[in-house]
DNA sequence: AACTACATGTAAGAAGTTACATGATTTT
DNA sequence: AAAATCATGTAACTTCTTACATGTAGTT
């Protein structure tokens, strides 16, 4: 049920179209939340029927602008302090660490260093977005600085761990 | 398609019944990729179809025990060595963050601090399995162990962040 | 006139969750 | 005899992915 809060945050912050949305996603929410372009129609369609948005406007090329009604945030602030976040993400990078007895230690330590490599990658990915959020004061940027820490120190410890794993494999 | 290799690196250290693997699955995959108990025999199923997994014997009260095959054992080797592992993580945790603006900042500071908590009870929660794989030579606990460093750095660095974050918040 | 950007939708399928449903052995 | 454990399955529903399908308005 998490999309559906996804777009209304989106939306808490103003109007906005499927069309808009899906660019909004792509710059702020894509490597914590993403969405497919026809997930998210369809979503609005869910929520505009549930009555948490409502077509605010209409524009050329059958554009519906979608605005957050007061049901709409009442339900993202409930979502955000009564609502316990999921507890387990899974990890198919980390489910193949169990079985790296199946392939040979140069292969298993292979793996491994690949993974520090591409860990590595990405925080150097998101410090490059860095600069595009650094000065903005609106609320996506602000918060938007705070979880891309998050993922730059997250990022940080699982390079420094599938190194140190590298090390571990005799 | 990453539970069927679940199944696969389970029954690739011996043979199991569904039911066994339930029970392999709580006491060292839970935390890395969950499976339901429907998810699982229905899986069983499928591979047993794909050849990748067959019944090795039969037992009292229906029980059928599966064995790896020959096709199911590379199967698994190549899912390891040549399958690029996941991007993104979905975490509505963090996308939860992204929203804090809505909510008043003593809420958003309780959120954070919450979600500190949260990953300290996680992170003592893991040291409690330990003394379980500490000592087991077997490659489900020689790697279960490597797993388990991952969870507990990440889960470090995610209550320190969290902890950050709250200060972050005027 | 052609191209790019804007804009919305449908359909099929895979994966995961929750709940229901049933029954046989073994242990106390 | 009762309770706990063993053991397998089905059904309904939600979420997500991938691919298909169509058309309009603005720019060069």
């Amino acid at each position: 049920m998490s999309l559906r809060h996804a777009v209304l945050g989106l939306l808490a912050e103003g109007p906005a179209s499927g069309y808009d949305l899906m660019k909004l996603f792509d710059v702020s929410l894509a490597n914590t939340w993403p969405a497919t372009q026809s997930q998210l129609y369809s979503e609005l369609g869910k929520l505009a029927e549930a009555g948490l948005v409502a077509v605010a406007a209409e524009g050329p090329r059958g554009r519906k602008e979608y605005a957050i009604t007061d049901a709409g945030r009442a339900e993202l602030r409930r979502w955000i302090t009564d609502v316990e976040p999921t507890r387990v993400t899974r990890s198919d990078m980390l489910l193949r660490v169990f079985f790296l007895a199946q392939v040979s230690p140069e292969e298993a330590r292979g793996y491994l260093r690949n993974q520090a490599g591409l860990a590595a990658e990405r925080v150097e990915r998101l410090e490059g977005i860095r600069p595009f959020v650094e000065d903005g004061d609106d609320n996506l940027s602000r918060y938007g600085r705070i979880a891309l820490e998050y993922g730059l120190r997250l990022g940080k410890a699982q390079q420094e761990w599938a190194e140190w794993a590298e090390s571990q494999i005799k």
